[in-house]
Order: structure tokens, then C-alpha cells, then sequence
DNA sequence: TTTATTTATTGCAATATTACGATTAATATT
DNA sequence: AATATTAATCGTAATATTGCAATAAATAAA
């Protein structure tokens, strides 16, 4: 079926499971990167750096900007994308929060 | 075309989008939600649990165990899947060490 | 206003993922 | 040995994702 069937859990794990699904494809680490590496920059950059048509690093952006991990503002005819402080420290408490459950030993 | 062109991009931003994939699916979040709270489990319950089909939940098991982030041990008839606690801790580590980059303000 | 420049959107082909019924494999129990 | 129990695998349908060419939209520059 290829539909995942989010209503059968619960709020969070739809939540985190989100969240990493966006960083779950290398295009979007490497532009991650990027933005981080540089402090801000525009999509023509991301094209050049990473490899990919201009359509798909739009793409990929868009998905990024879904989760409020980087945000755009407009320049003339430019795009400014950079990371969302907030969010970013939100996203990486959340991830960290998840990964912190096991902290006890397990049985094998 | 469906198909991530892995080759354009680094070692590390491949194996972080590798790790992110694998919990961006809410039933994979579910399965490690229930087997690190009750500490050791087994798939039958999983799938009284979660509520997706037998074979659903142990293709999900599969790729948590391709990561690493789980092991099975096989007892009887049953096999007990638990978390690797040293493979688990790496890969919060590596996600970690991921989203620190971000460490200075940005731009906008 | 025309022409560039830059990013978004549309449409589509190829591949991947999700989910499950049916079946298989492997061990326990009787 | 026959039967139950449990999990893996196979096959398949439905949907999602990835990537790109073509095009549109929006602003800047001439």
C-alpha cells in the first residue's frame, strides 16, 4: 500500500518519526551542511555545491522548510535560506529526548 | 526516478541519513518505544501492540536491525529482540554530533 | 518594456516503501 | 510423527519518493 498508517500511533512518534524522516536523505544532510557550514546562503550555491538540478534542491528545501528546520526569506530575486536557530535546537531536543529513553541497560 | 544518488555525497552525510531514515517511520518508533520500555521483548507481542500485520512489523524489525540500533536473539520458537545498547549510543552520538554543528547564530 | 536571473511548480518516469495475505521454516509440544 | 506456535520470506497492490526537463513566476537590470 506504501501508506503508513499514522493514526495508530501516538502524537510523538508521528513526531519524531517526521522529523527524521526529513533527515533521512542524504541531499538534505549535505544541504543542512551547507547552510550551516556557510551561515546563510542562496539556492543557486546549494545547485552548484551538491550536484543535483535546481528542481530537486527546491525540493528537498521545501522539505526542510515543512519542518521549520531552515527557513527562506526573499531577496530580490534570490532566496536567503538559513537555519531556523530555534527550531534547529527544538528538533535536536526532541531527536536527543527519544534517544535518551534508553538510558538503563537492557537484557542481552 | 526514485533512486538517491549516494555517490555525490560525503561517507558521513550518507551513513546520518542512513540512521535518520530508519526512525523516520512512526512504526519503527513505536517498536523501539515498547521494546526499551519493557527492557527485552519478543515480535508476538510487538504486533499485539502496535497493530499492524505479522509480516509489517517484521520488515520494520528488519531495517532496525540493519542499523544495528536492535538485536534478536532466537529462543524456542520466539526470538527476544533488544536494543544494542553500544550501537544505540553511537548512533545518538552521531546524530548528536550532527545537529552541534549548528552551534553559532546564523544570519536571519 | 525587454531581457536576464533566480527560484518554484508541474508533469512524468523510475524506483522505493508500506502493508498484508499466503506460505515457509524452525522449533515446541503432544 | 503430527500438530501447534512463532517469526521470516515471498509476492503483490497501493502509495511515496527521487530526480529532472520544461515551464512559470517574480524581480532586477538594461
Amino acid at each position: 500500500m506504501g501508506l503508513t498508517k499514522s493514526e495508530i500511533f501516538t502524537e510523538e512518534q508521528n513526531e519524531i518519526a517526521a522529523i527524521a524522516k526529513v533527515l533521512g536523505h542524504p541531499a538534505r544532510i549535505a544541504i543542512l551542511d551547507f547552510i550551516i557550514k556557510l551561515k546563510s546562503c542562496v539556492c543557486g550555491d546549494l545547485v552548484k555545491d551538491i550536484g543535483l538540478a535546481q528542481p530537486t534542491i527546491s525540493q528537498h528545501l521545501k522539505e526542510l522548510k515543512k519542518v521549520g528546520i531552515i527557513k527562506g526569506t526573499i531577496e530580490g530575486t534570490s532566496v536567503c535560506y538559513c537555519i531556523d536557530d530555534n527550531k534547529f535546537k527544538e528538533i535536536k531536543n526532541k531527536l536527543n529526548k527519544f534517544l535518551s529513553k534508553n538510558a538503563t541497560e537492557n537484557c542481552c
